[in-house]
DNA sequence: TTGTAAGCGTTATCAA
DNA sequence: TTGATAACGCTTACAA
């Protein structure tokens, strides 16, 4: 850095390119608009002034004025998750041609969290949100509702949405998976779970359903703690020891569920003669396992897509209709079950 | 009261309250800022019309007027990262109880969208800015010299940061890891890498240099696709094919490291009999690997929490000295080399 | 083609 | 303790 930090170091404005060019910011205003709008000759006077300043346009101005940010708000659960990083790419491909600017913000799959990230955004104006959640504060239910912007949830299929979403039944998903285990003949299934966030208790829903309709005891092995590959092998020592008789998991997602087939191999068991092993979003890892790994294939970047794709319309003024998008999921029964 | 009449409803502002309460926009302003600043009667009176209009509060004006957001941009190379999701962790540890909000931009190790994301979080007048890299487009420089807001390079140690830099030798972490495999007899390493970004190469110059200081000829595989899983394994066949006697590979992360012994291991090959795998970042995967899979373990929550540390005290107005700073690394040797 | 004035929502400053 | 005023950077509406 050079010596622009001697003075006071306010980063230039239009009114800084103005004096230099030696006309009004209206001038400059319009000529970042379209170049055309301006006399031929200015157009090189402040191109170069541009240039030599290094102007940097402020979009602040404009949010006051008009209460618009050409942004949207993301909130993910979690920045490391790779299940979101498809989601995301979705959301971008639709949202940066359209010149949008996403935002993120995480709350580690907590409300409160999640209340403080919205109200941060909104402080922002942006001018839409994707949620991935369907269950809110009362606060931000009441800081959506003032805010009056156009809002997806994403992931899940909510009865009564806020205003729009897009998902998956992930109830159902669930149930298709356990009933696939169960038709290769096992009999003694548990579902490892953690976190216990909605859609792992979704799943839960769902497995339990399976196990009830085919005459079995369900057994739920759970923790708080956030998911990890380590954790799936401990799930699964734990599940093997309430369940000796053990032949199958249902996992709430592929780190576990790797994790778990690791520990199971690792015993000594053969999957999936031994004990089967299921898990869901169909991440990379499953695929570089012996045998692949079992797991429901979800829609993540077309959620994503979607999910953006109506806000814009909403944004543009539409009436979008149904509220509510369900893109389905599909079994991929790999080699573990 | 607000005239409503032919206004879409829009979302209240101080001045609202202030109507309501029968008071100035100011005498609410100190209440934001300090309840007891008000006469105690009025308190509650403000409580009651906010709690009622849902008032949220908007940082643009303040914006506008200081050029102060409270809000520091993070560059991430990209969403899905695990390594990044440690750093991230540090930074809030700092920047939250410090009432500085995070936001996230991700470029996917691209130049150019570094300079657009860049751009975008400047437009937002952030008060200063966390960048993984060390290097960026001409235009980037200019605009971050114009900005003239502290920043800080983090992952690695540059000769010449910007302003402040956090980061650990990738190069001497890479060679320390390459000499441990020597000198567990191994002799046809090759060095798998994917991405080719700076922190891949700057491995490779370790590995080289570790290499050659044995006497031995590198080899090194690599791709410009993204890091995964099967990448790994199909990096690692071609390594097998290029050099048939091989008997170590370094990776440049744990991902494709956990791919190439996951593949070594389907194939019949014993870890490390017969290959010794080796990754970088020491993440949970490796633990859930049987053997466990020797990794550099880097200081990535540190290095966040540091960068964030160093970046409120020179908004502090301090000067902060060293600017680089080298927070080392270790290698986990555990079962796989 | 270019310029002027007003206004967006908040806070610092000064006045009462 | 409270209020009036100005200022921040840009765009819209209107004027020249």
């Amino acid at each position: 850095m050079t010596d622009s930090r001697h003075e006071k170091p306010r980063r230039p404005t239009l009114q800084d390119v103005a004096d230099r060019v030696g006309t009004s910011k209206m001038t400059i205003s319009r000529y970042l608009r379209d170049p055309r709008l301006v006399a031929e000759a200015t157009q090189a006077q402040i191109a170069a002034v541009m240039a030599e300043l290094g102007y940097i346009p402020s979009r602040v101005p404009d949010m006051l004025a008009n209460a618009k940010s050409r942004a949207i708000g993301v909130l993910l659960p979690s920045l490391s998750n790779q299940v979101f990083a498809s989601v995301v790419r979705g959301i971008e491909r639709v949202t940066q041609p359209a010149g949008y600017h996403c935002l993120y913000a995480h709350y580690g799959y907590d409300m409160e969290r999640e209340e403080r990230q919205i109200e941060q955004l909104l402080s922002f104006h942006v001018d839409a949100l994707i949620l991935s959640e369907t269950v809110h504060s009362a606060r931000t239910l009441r800081m959506l509702e003032v805010a009056a912007i156009p809002l997806v949830e994403i992931m899940e299929t909510p009865d009564s949405p806020l205003d729009l979403a897009v998902g998956l039944d992930h109830a159902a998903a669930a149930q298709a998976m356990v009933d696939a285990m169960l038709a290769r003949g096992k009999r003694h299934i548990a579902y490892l779970a953690a976190r216990m966030d909605r859609r792992t208790l979704l799943r839960a829903d769902g497995y339990r359903q399976a196990m009830i309709k085919a005459g079995l005891t369900p057994l739920i092995v759970q923790t708080d703690a956030p998911s990890d590959f380590t954790l799936g092998g401990t799930l699964l020592r734990e599940a093997r020891r309430q369940l000796p008789q053990l032949d199958g998991v249902f996992c709430t997602n592929d780190d576990i569920a790797a994790g778990a087939l690791l520990a199971a191999q690792a015993a000594g068991l053969h999957v999936p003669g031994e004990l089967a092993v299921a898990g869901c979003n169909a991440l990379d890892i499953g695929q570089a396992l012996t045998p692949r790994l079992a797991s429901i294939v979800t829609p993540r970047e077309a959620i994503g897509e979607l999910a953006a794709r109506l806000l814009l319309r909403r944004l543009a003024g539409e009436t979008v209709t149904p509220a509510v998008h369900d893109l389905g999921f599909a079994i991929d029964t790999g080699g573990s079950i």
